[in-house]
DNA sequence: CCAGGGCTCATTTTT
DNA sequence: TGAGCCCTGG
């Protein structure tokens, strides 16, 4: 059995776990709130202080991180210790420490699997986050470089940067569960390439833009440890300390990585994290490699069943879900005991959309499944709500692929950069703050023209006050096809106008976009006001469930609506809501070998990941239809109610309101 | 019976 | 944009 529970050993957030007396390897089971962060910063510091082995000159411990945010958040909480921790990503890490310490060995082992020969000038580098493959080479080099090669020129003229992008090492044969390395991985071939000519693109990858894809530092990171013993038993040496945070998220070819220098006698390998926060199988990642993690010499287990964030009714209706977890099945509530309000189940028949029936203060978060459910709480008019989701929906689908959040930011169009300045010059001006005001206008109007002490300096300040009182006839209701007027009328009679007139592009300009375009026309000010201070905005407070994973809210509003096509009620939909509230499964035995049961656990474990992010209040949505209802409340009621029997609860932890 | 025009609806996310 | 669905004309 992969899991001892018998000899698990219980301890808490503040445990000394004792790491330089016994020099164990390690795994940590724990729940949300149950303080994992806070167990592991301490460890490392007690160890740090105590280690012999760390005495050592350029010895470190190496602390392993999902997302580049929580490496930050470790970092920040160090403090003074992080000279002694290596905390990184495993693409950072295995990049900075493996791969470009062994470029000669990388080189080799590129020719020697693959027959491709790379330039001893050639430094290879990771692609840079955020940005599209080949984001920073110019397209005619590439173009230049795979002529010189002989491939023919009709052919390269045509070929785009997101073509040539496509040609890399694909891992997913690589990386599943259970990891076999004896599948060879191949490079993406689009089937228009022979085997010479894909050989031919990859080389210009490799030579002229001398990047790696994400996927690739995985693979050459394990490939160049597994190859080599000297690097082996280098990384024995620096880090004979490894940790790694968010186990359950990382997936089968960084475990392997890790396995590869990590379970030897000479490191102590100490991995955290929770089955049941497992959500990020489409990455590859699976709660089994948790599960069934094994040093050779036999880690210690320990569990931590306190939660520090919740109230107890909260805790009981998330254990609820959690009830067949074999380390955890049910938290115990070790310190929100301020208040003790009841879960409030929402039964949603009736037509209005979520928005209407709740009242959202700044310290409720709204935590959905899919972004359109995310959408449909948003206080925006049904009307306006349909033409802002076709605008991003084209964004996003319709050949731009584009996440409106990041077209917003970066004011990827006129409208939107029209939207961004009236909204911080509105804002400016109800705060009336001149500076404000004078940073929304800034690329704008010329500043200095206000700033500046000169003869003509007291025209334009009025001009500038003539400009903000013109803004004033943009009220809620003003549609963007009235809006472009007034500004650009009030712009062009301040005599400071820097920069062209904003245009909304109509029927037969060069990029007009109709679903787009007729659309943002539509668009009022209140809407585009809510569009970028609330609904697009990095601090807003509603979002999926896997953007929330790792943060906590006083308040919490669920909803559980599946995507269309994983809804039962849709043909070939899987995912019936109240089977899975009824009788939740958040491990599925069968996960690796039964798609649609494995998706259906991790759908409940990201169900629960939203639950278990409420501090004092907790509402869980569901929509339904009015010939639903009473069955569906009648069959979660009996199942919460057995809950509570087998448990022995006697005050229920929940209610039902139905609107 | 089937080819193809028109229409609708788009997973979640890290590096 | 592009897959999948419905509908219609040949």
């Amino acid at each position: 059995m992969a899991i001892d529970i018998v000899n698990t050993l219980l301890v808490d957030s503040a445990s000394d776990l004792k790491i330089y007396e016994n020099e164990r390897s390690f795994r940590v089971f724990a729940g949300p709130g149950a303080g994992k962060t806070y167990l592991l910063i301490e460890n490392i510091k007690t160890l740090v202080k105590n280690s012999l082995k760390l005495k050592k000159n350029g010895r470190k411990i190496l602390c392993i991180t999902y997302t580049n945010a929580a490496a930050d958040e470790i970092i920040k909480r160090l403090g003074v210790y992080n000279q002694y921790v290596y905390v990184s990503t495993i693409h950072s890490f295995l990049y900075d420490v493996v791969l470009k310490n062994n470029r000669v060995q990388l080189r080799h082992q590129i020719q020697n699997k693959y027959g491709i020969e790379i330039s001893d000038s050639v430094s290879l580098k990771p692609r840079i986050e955020g940005m599209s493959p080949l984001a920073t080479c110019k397209k005619e080099k590439l173009h230049e470089y795979l002529v010189s090669k002989g491939m023919d020129q009709t052919k390269v003229e045509g070929l785009s940067k997101t073509k040539i992008g496509q040609c890399i090492w694909k891992i997913d044969i690589l990386n599943t569960y259970p990891f076999n390395d004896s599948n060879i991985v191949t490079i993406h071939q689009d089937p228009v390439f022979s085997d010479d000519e894909i050989k031919i693109i990859k080389s210009s990858i490799l030579e002229v833009a001398q990047e790696l894809d994400f996927d690739e530092i995985l693979f050459w990171g394990y490939t160049l440890i597994k190859e080599y013993k000297h690097i082996r038993y280098s990384l024995r040496y620096k880090f004979p300390y490894v940790f790694v945070d968010e186990y359950q998220d990382t997936n089968p070819i960084q475990n392997a990585t890790l396995r590869l220098f990590a379970d030897d006698k000479n490191v102590v390998w100490g991995v955290i994290g929770d089955l049941v926060q497992s959500i990020y199988g489409f990455n590859n990642a699976t709660y089994k490699e948790f599960e069934n993690f094994q040093t050779t010499d036999a880690q210690i287990d320990y569990k931590i069943d306190g939660n520090r964030r919740s109230t107890d009714n909260i805790i009981k209706f998330c254990s609820y879900f959690r009830q067949k977890d074999p380390v955890i099945p049910n938290q115990i509530c070790a310190k929100n005991t301020s208040v003790n309000n009841k879960v409030k189940i929402v039964l949603h028949t009736g037509l209005e959309e979520p928005n209407s029936i709740f009242v959202i203060d700044n310290e409720t978060a709204i935590l959905c499944r899919s972004a359109a459910e995310v959408f449909s709480f948003t206080n925006i008019d049904t009307e306006q709500k349909r033409a802002l989701k076709k605008i991003a929906n084209t964004y996003e689908f319709g050949g731009y692929g584009l996440d409106m959040l990041n077209a917003i930011d970066q004011g990827r169009e006129e409208w939107l950069r029209l939207c961004k300045f009236l909204v911080q010059l509105k804002v400016a001006k109800e705060k009336n703050s001149l500076a404000e005001i004078i940073s929304a206008c800034r690329g704008i109007i010329d500043i200095e023209k206000i700033t500046k002490s000169s003869k003509e300096q007291g025209y334009y300040y009025k001009n500038l006050i003539i400009l903000i009182k013109k803004i004033d006839e943009i009220i809620d209701s003003t549609t963007m096809e009235d809006i472009e007027n007034i500004i650009n009328e009030s712009l062009k009679s301040t005599n400071m106008l820097i920069r062209d007139c904003f245009l909304i592009p109509k029927e037969g300009d060069e990029y007009y976009n109709k679903d787009i375009h007729d659309n943002v026309r539509l668009l009022t000010y209140e809407t585009i006001k809510k569009m970028i201070l609330e609904v697009y905005s990095f601090d807003s407070k509603i979002m999926t469930i896997h953007k929330a994973k790792g943060l906590e809210f006083k308040k919490v509003i669920v909803g559980i609506e599946p995507f269309s096509k994983e809804d039962i009620s849709k043909k070939n939909g899987y995912i019936d809501k109240l089977a899975i509230l009824k009788s939740p499964i958040v491990l599925s035995q069968e996960e690796d070998t039964n798609p649609q049961k494995s998706n259906i656990s991790e759908y409940t474990r990201i169900i629960y990941v939203g639950l278990s992010r409420a501090i004092n209040d907790l509402t869980l949505y569901v929509r339904l239809n009015l010939n639903q209802k009473d069955a569906f409340r009648t069959e979660f009621d009996n199942a919460l109610k057995e809950y509570m029997r087998v448990n022995y609860i006697n005050e229920p932890f929940y209610e039902f309101v139905e609107i």
